[in-house]
DNA sequence: CGGATTTGACCAGCGC
DNA sequence: GCGCTGGTCAAATCCG
């Protein structure tokens, strides 16, 4: 129902319709930052974390986002890595190139806001990710991606879709 | 009309 | 074994 989405294309555009005004988007910038969400270890999953502040992501030094993944110790299940990302942001959707399609909503215990469940819609392309808003930071935006994307983007990636893709091929397992 | 959302039901893993 | 929590499905609905 709400339209932000259009927010955030309008990233490069010569005027900034203020709203949120800066989205701030991912600076996953400091590599290495790791993740310190979830309070027990859930288990299988390493969440790498990349903290975020209010700038715009832009040193993403190519050296190495190193957002981590997982130590190749083939344990037991099918750990999936997951890259979790917090930004700083007043819309939910961070729109990130590709075309995501909602398949759930939840409610999480200790949020009072609920956890959204995206899917790609690109055909054999099964990259998920979910959007959690934080209940004590409202302005707070945690975005997790799970899996990989291995086919191009199907939109105008402007300049942060740009970077984001790239961070993909990075935090590659 | 077709594709994306919505929303409750269903299910699996875990803790007690 | 039961109940809670989190994750996914699917039918109905909405919107361009």
């Amino acid at each position: 129902m709400e339209n932000y989405k259009t927010i955030f294309h309008s990233s490069s555009s010569t005027h900034s319709p203020a709203a949120g005004s800066h989205l701030s988007l991912l600076n996953m910038v400091n590599s290495h930052a790791q993740a310190q969400l979830h309070d027990h270890n859930k288990a299988n999953y390493e969440y790498s974390s990349v903290t975020t502040s209010t700038e715009i992501f832009r040193s993403i030094g190519p050296a190495e986002t190193e957002v981590r993944s997982s130590k190749e110790k083939g344990e037991k299940k099918s750990r999936k890595p997951k890259y979790a990302f917090q930004t700083r942001s007043q819309v939910d959707i961070l729109d990130d190139g590709y075309k995501w399609r909602k398949y759930g909503q939840k409610a999480v215990k200790n949020n009072k806001f609920p956890r959204s469940y995206y899917r790609c819609t690109y055909q054999g392309c099964n990259v998920k990710k979910q959007i959690q808003r934080l209940s004590k930071d409202e302005g707070i935006v945690v975005t997790t991606y799970e899996g990989m994307h291995s086919h191009p983007i199907e939109k105008s990636s402007d300049s942060f879709e740009h970077i984001l893709s790239q961070m993909h091929i990075y935090s590659s397992v």
